[in-house]
RNA sequence: GGGCAGAUACCCAAGUGGCCAACGGGGGCGGACUGUAAAUCCGCUGGCUUACGCCUUCAGUGGUUCGAAUCCACUUCUGCCCA
């Protein structure tokens, strides 16, 4: 191993920082003490196209075993994805064609190299074992863990007491995720806290088929923007590892002063620093993410972006999108507006709302009557709603 | 396989022949106040339009009726109890 010197007491120290659950610090020190390059597995399943701050998580944690000089293994699951997790599901999840389990595939390894050393990153496919079980294989590795056990799950728990449905193919998950350990030979898993019960089926399998249990590894789970529920693309509460510098430092700006002290401890492992303006603290916490997956430049840019537009309100020097109106209705600009300077299409109904409710503004003038027509001629900045305006 | 109960907009949930694009709550969006924070207050929350009119919607299909989310038949799906 070619990583600086640390004793392995010191590495363990190190690696348990900000970790949820770690099963156990005894087994990690005896590996670690062994100075054999450990096989890290990190399962992902491609069900959306996105990597977000959630998933940054485990995967910071595996980029620490990298530089330690351990290997990574990179698990995208093109056949879990067939079932989807079902952890914290209030129902079951609708299954992907095996096209946009593809798509997402190759869209994840891309993002996940943002954080990894793909010199150190083995990327596997559950599919190709998986998908070759049969079902004599399958009911074997059924007949080793009990039903009680899956429900005794926080998700599944509800949803039978909401009289919500639990498909039999749902429990089957923690099965398949368990068995991908023995495939690759895992030293440790990582994952979310919500997969501890899912890891320690792995370590049962392992040792079933005689290898050394591995060590499980999990990290808490991200509250998403909404500061309650977790992050996830599916509730529209994230930040993508890919959002551009300025959303991602919108994003960042939006959350509650609350979320924002959870945000420095789990992204950062840090204690947010009481004595400073929570703002400025925002401030900070959303540049050092912009400089995490971007770079140090455009995080300051990011912030006087930032500043500019929405602390001194001054539109006229901030970069917006420029398109051509004409004279028009007022619904007719807003709609015209969305969709050639951010590809989004509203309704003509949407559009009016956002005028009715005041939120529309043409050169500083707040527009009041849908239907009027106004001459949207060059130059002006017609503003839409919060976050977005364009310069005609 | 048998008995019972259900399927309403993003979610929960009213509505049981016309006053229903459909109460209420949550969520979301916009505005005021701010620090793109919280709390609070106000408005909006199917689509279209020369807009007090039209179109699509209450699991699906067909039917009764001047008229249905509401009644009838069948279908699909779900839960509970029994086997």
């Amino acid at each position: 191993m070619n990583a600086p010197s640390v004793s392995p007491e010191e590495a363990l120290e190190q690696l348990k920082r900000g970790a949820a659950h770690l099963v156990s610090d005894a087994e990690l020190l005896a590996r670690l003490q062994k100075g054999q390059k450990l096989r890290v597995k990190l399962g992902v399943d491609p069900t959306s196209p996105d990597l977000h701050l959630g998933h940054s998580l485990p995967l910071a944690k595996l980029a620490q075993f990298q530089e330690m000089g351990h290997q990574a293994v990179l698990i995208i699951g093109g056949f879990t994805a067939l079932i989807g997790d079902p952890s914290g599901r209030t129902s079951t999840r609708p299954p992907l064609t095996r096209e946009q389990i593809e798509a997402n595939a190759e869209t994840y390894r891309k993002q996940a190299f943002k954080m990894l050393d793909p010199e150190r990153t083995e990327i596997v496919n559950n599919a190709d074992w998986l998908g070759q079980l049969n079902f004599e294989q399958v009911i074997r590795l059924n007949s080793r863990v009990t039903l009680q056990q899956m429900l005794q799950r926080e998700d599944f728990k509800a949803r039978i007491a909401n009289d919500q449905p639990v498909r039999v193919h749902e429990i089957q998950y923690p099965i398949m995720q368990g068995w991908d350990s023995v495939m690759v030979r895992a030293d440790v898993e990582l994952g979310g806290s919500d997969q501890l019960f899912n890891c320690l089926v792995g370590r049962d399998f392992q040792v079933q088929e005689g290898q050394a249990p591995q060590i499980v590894l999990t990290t808490p789970i991200l509250e998403g923007l909404d500061g309650v529920k977790k992050m996830s693309k599916s509730l529209q509460n994230y930040i993508g590892l890919t959002d551009a510098p300025g959303d991602m430092f919108g994003k960042a700006m939006s959350i509650t002063d609350e979320l924002m002290a959870r945000y420095y401890e789990l992204l950062f492992h840090e204690q947010l620093d009481a004595a400073m303006h929570p703002m400025e603290a925002k401030k900070q916490l959303a540049a050092r993410l912009v400089a995490r997956f971007h770079s140090a430049a455009e995080a300051k840019s990011a912030r006087e972006e930032f500043e500019a537009r929405f602390s001194k309100k001054d539109l006229e020097s901030a970069d917006l999108p420029v398109v051509t109106l004409g004279s028009v209705d007022a619904v007719s600009a807003v709609v015209n507006a969305f969709l050639q300077g951010f590809q989004v299409t509203k309704s003509r109904g949407d559009a009016r709302r956002l005028i009715e409710g005041g939120g529309v503004t043409w050169r500083g003038e707040k527009l009041t009557d849908p239907k009027a027509v106004v001459a949207f001629e060059s130059p002006g900045i017609l503003k839409l709603d919060k976050r977005h305006a364009v310069k005609v």
